[in-house]
RNA sequence: GGGCGCGUAGCUCAGCGGGAGAGCACUACGUUGACAUCGUAGGGGUCGCUGGUUCAAUCCCAGCCGCGCCCACCA
């Protein structure tokens, strides 16, 4: 006997611990069944399981469990990203409350420090993980720092650099000064910011009354001005272009150049120009041959290019500084207050300082071409499609991408300088040395550089380095491309778009057919979940609260086709967790019943019409399962779950069958169980990659097939088409009788079976006809009338209802207010009066005769037809509760 | 500035050319032996606004209003 209540944290370590123990994750290289593939996004090694991850996780483990059901060989590749910055950052936050920094402990001995720190702590996500019930080929759990994957990324640079795709260049970059390193564009965040805007007035040469005026949000890097830029069509500089400025404060001689750049319409419409320090003056300074001044060091404070005075100050401390000695000079114009965005590293949280450095870069739109092909040819396809207009165009306009980082933890880029700075790019440090061997005539000292690639460039591989890359393992033969990539859209850039770059050009296909976007989780008032914010909901504690399931279902159920952003509330979760308990309670009932899975049961050959029914009504639904899981609707997955189990299972299969089961014949009693035992059975496979737990756990209660794990059993399917559209129709057709009977009740004091006796009797007259003409079932529940009211056994405040061979009790209402039920009755008389005038109306058209097909001209003429029945059945009951 | 998307019941959202839907919340009644984590019923919507296409528009098209996100830029 089950217990009252589903008890979530007594089962899920059990079960899970049972389906790890018979490898039930375990992708098979050998199976001949078609394999699917899914690559868990790797998650951050420091990281730990926020509610995103619940959304994202519980939509793959969903998809995997399902198609391996279905009888595919699933691998989910689960693993794990070094992730670059943010790891150093945490073992340097270590390091510095005990008062160290990485310098102190050199290189070698950080990165022991930074393995120490992976060993011990980096395996949290992958533990939280499986409280989710993911069901990852835990055997095959890669690291993006692992041997494998480290030789990966280095053939990958390596070829890449021979093939011209990778190259080292001097350009500006987002310079972060706290981490002392590059980022690329994507992790550069713009901040919004209240700054001002000043005016200065730099004096033209020659001409001593004369000022040209231009504005800056940053006087600081006047110092590294080296021109001024007007539009050449601007008439109120056309005279000085070709003529100089001389730099206030600095007392440097810089030209007035015309270019396209200035816009006469903002500020004054001249700019001043600081080509090493912004990426627009970069632009321009190159067209007009303008020096490049570079005046910050790597902590942005400013270097020796400036004058004295102002060397070593911090860039806002320079700031103050010029803006005072300019207005001593009177050379301010104005001041204006200004609102505007400033860039900022995702991760250091200080402003970045465009720099010039050398770094090395991809070609990423040479990558990108065939990337854009793909996609436009559909070998892989964006679920929502939308998202792939939000791919081609970062794809159209991609510049190079900056993969140098001038950190330690990380892919040391095997790159290697001889004494003259000549580069060898090559797999270790044997090859380097033998090609500088080979370039010098001679052995010589090398020197490797220093950097660590982005982290960005390994996850780029994760789809076929995980696999064995670049040796050609069974697995990659096998499982690329995968089938799906589950992600949110806040990394197609990071992520994804590379990922096809580089699984396209060194695999030759796609690294993925489908690409699932889903949206992000905010809480219930469809606010971003943040720290600062204090709304961040904790999975973990959510599971503990409802149970995963519970949990997994919710997040299912609200991840809409659309994909927008899951607003979770807690009252949602209660909502499902009930219905677990609903679940729960059903299989109790059909325990406590006798019902079992009886394995000579077939579903095809039921008699009882109930019985029959319900068959055909779990195949539908299981039928709507397939579609909706082949289009990612997992809401459409949990409604049709839901609906099944609640309304259909529970509300009307289950009392329909109570009176069989009480009172029916040997037969029907036998037929009811074994159908109530199968009908669980299936629909707990069907319930399974939802809600994994309670579905296993009643799977075993159950005893259904006591050898064998749900999560091994086989998806239904159903060859025979089960559904009976005669049976169909009928008990369809009574619900909704019994359901308007319901609604139109009649007179107090008379005794609730004959309130319903007598509303059939008097109401239906041509309802009757019909029910006539409906067969069996509905003919006796036609019948109706000759219940005796006050038969024994019927329980208080119910009617006794005949359908087929089942006797059903109908809960009634005793106390009915009749003022209150007449106006319902009038409301109802003039609604459907309405609906049945439009109709009216419609048909009357000669247009919609004429040029409506037929087959909506008949339905609007049935649609009548049942208004006026259903209105003249309203009529006839609203009479009968009028006063006489 | 460019792009994407969203405005449907009090809330969260499906639907997307011919009957306005679900869940939650609300109200009333009930509680029978699977289930109070329950049951039955009910109230509640000019489907953002304005035009157009159509025999027919919540649905398609255009414009407007409001909201969100992404990219670029704001000297």
């Amino acid at each position: 006997m089950l217990e009252k209540t589903f008890r979530p944290a007594e089962v899920e370590a059990k079960h899970y611990a049972r389906w790890e123990g018979a490898k039930a994750f375990a992708a098979d290289p050998k199976s001949k069944a078609p394999p699917y593939t899914i690559m868990m996004p790797p998650a951050n090694v420091t990281g730990s399981l926020h509610i995103g991850h619940a959304l994202t996780f519980s939509i793959q483990d969903i998809l995997i469990r399902y198609y391996r059901m279905k009888g595919r060989d699933a691998l989910w590749q689960p693993g794990t990203d070094h992730a670059g910055i943010a790891t150093q950052m945490v073992v340097e936050r270590q390091l510095a409350e005990e008062g160290l920094h990485r310098r102190d402990l050199g290189r070698d001995a950080f990165l022991n420090k930074v393995w120490d720190w992976k060993a011990q702590s980096g395996g949290t996500i992958m533990r939280q993980l499986r409280r989710l019930g993911t069901s990852a080929d835990w055997a095959r759990e890669r690291f993006t720092m692992d041997d494998g994957l480290s030789l990966a990324v280095r053939k990958v640079f390596v070829d890449l650099y021979k093939q011209g795709l990778i190259y080292r260049d001097k350009r500006l970059v987002n310079w972060d000064p706290k981490l002392h390193t590059a980022i690329s564009d994507l992790e550069v965040q713009q901040v919004e910011t209240k700054g001002k805007l000043w005016h200065f007035k730099y004096p033209i040469e020659g001409k001593t009354d004369r000022f040209i005026v231009v504005a800056t949000t940053r006087p600081e890097t006047m110092l590294g001005d080296s021109g001024v830029a007007v539009h050449p069509d601007d008439d109120r500089y056309k005279d000085l272009v070709g003529k100089h400025v001389i730099l206030p404060l600095v007392g440097r001689r810089i030209p007035i150049v015309a270019d396209d750049y200035a816009d006469p319409e903002t500020g004054s419409g001249a700019v001043k120009m600081t080509p090493a320090h912004d990426f627009n003056d970069f632009e321009v300074g190159r067209r007009h041959d303008l020096e490049l001044i570079n005046i910050f060091d790597r902590d942005a404070r400013l270097n020796d290019q400036v004058p004295e005075k102002y060397r070593g100050l911090d860039r806002y401390a320079a700031r103050e500084q010029v803006v005072a000695d300019l207005e001593a000079k009177g050379l301010i114009d104005r001041v204006e207050r200004h609102l505007h965005k400033v860039p900022h590293g995702d991760r250091g949280g200080v402003a970045i300082e465009p720099w010039l450095t050398d770094q090395w870069y991809v070609d990423a739109a040479t990558l990108a071409k065939p990337a854009i092909e793909a996609v436009e040819q559909g070998q892989t396809r964006f679920v929502p499609r939308q998202w792939e207009n939000t791919y081609f165009e970062w794809m159209r306009n991609i510049q190079p991408w900056c993969i140098s980082r001038q950190i330690w933890w990380g892919h040391q880029i095997p790159a290697w300088y001889g004494p003259d700075g000549t580069v060898f790019v090559e797999m270790g440090e044997q090859e380097a040395e033998a090609a500088a061997r080979k370039h010098y005539g001679k052995a010589v000292a090398l020197e490797r550089d220093a950097d660590v690639l982005d982290t960005w460039f390994s996850s780029a591989l994760w789809p076929f380095s995980t696999l064995g890359w670049p040796e050609e393992t069974p697995e990659l033969a096998r499982y690329y491309p995968g089938d799906v990539l589950v992600t949110g859209f806040d990394i197609i850039f990071f992520w994804v778009a590379r990922m096809m770059m580089m699984g396209i050009h060194f695999m030759g296909e796609v690294p993925f057919r489908d690409v699932y976007i889903h949206g992000l989780v905010r809480d219930q008032h469809g606010q971003k979940m943040s720290k600062s914010k204090g709304n961040i909901v904790d999975p973990l504690e959510l599971i503990d609260s409802y149970g995963c399931d519970a949990v997994r279902f919710t997040l299912a159920a609200l991840t809409t086709p659309a994909g927008r952003d899951v607003k979770l509330a807690e009252s949602t979760i209660e909502g499902y967790r009930n219905f677990g308990t609903k679940l729960w309670n059903a299989a109790r009932y059909a325990l406590m019943n006798g019902a079992a899975i009886d394995p000579k049961f077939d579903p095809a050959k039921c008699r009882q019409p109930v019985n029959r029914w319900i068959v055909g009504k779990l195949a539908e639904t299981a039928r709507g399962l397939d579609e909706a899981f082949a289009a990612y609707r997992f809401n459409d997955v949990a409604a049709l779950l839901y609906h099944f189990t609640w309304h259909q299972f529970c509300d009307w299969y289950i009392e329909f069958t109570k009176p069989i089961l009480s009172r029916g014949d040997e037969a029907a009693i036998a037929e009811t169980r074994a159908a109530t035992g199968w009908v669980l059975g299936e629909l707990l496979r069907l319930l399974h990659p939802m809600m994994p737990f309670i579905t296993e756990e009643l799977w075993e209660q159950v005893g259904a097939s006591r050898n064998e794990l749900l999560i091994a059993a086989d998806w239904p399917s159903f060859a025979a088409d089960l559904t009976d559209p005669e049976v169909e129709a009928e008990i369809d057709w009574t619900i909704r009788l019994i359901s308007e009977v319901r609604a139109v009740r009649a007179e107090v004091n008379v005794p609730a079976a004959a309130k319903l006796a007598l509303l059939m009797k008097g109401a239906d007259i041509k309802t009757r006809t019909r029910l006539a003409a409906q067969g069996e079932i509905v003919e006796r529940l036609a019948r109706l009338d000759r219940i005796d009211p006050d038969a024994k056994d019927v329980p208080k405040g119910a009617v006794q209802i005949v359908i087929g061979e089942a006797t059903a009790y109908l809960p009634l209402a005793d106390a009915i207010d009749l003022d209150q039920e007449r106006a319902r009755l009038g409301r109802e008389t003039f609604k459907l009066d309405g609906e049945i005038g439009k109709i009216d109306k419609k048909l009357a058209n000669q247009q919609f005769l004429a040029k409506a097909p037929p087959e909506v001209v008949e339905e609007q003429k049935e649609r009548r037809a049942e208004l006026v029945e259903k209105r003249d059945r309203v009529a006839v009951a609203l009479e009968r509760l009028s006063p006489a």
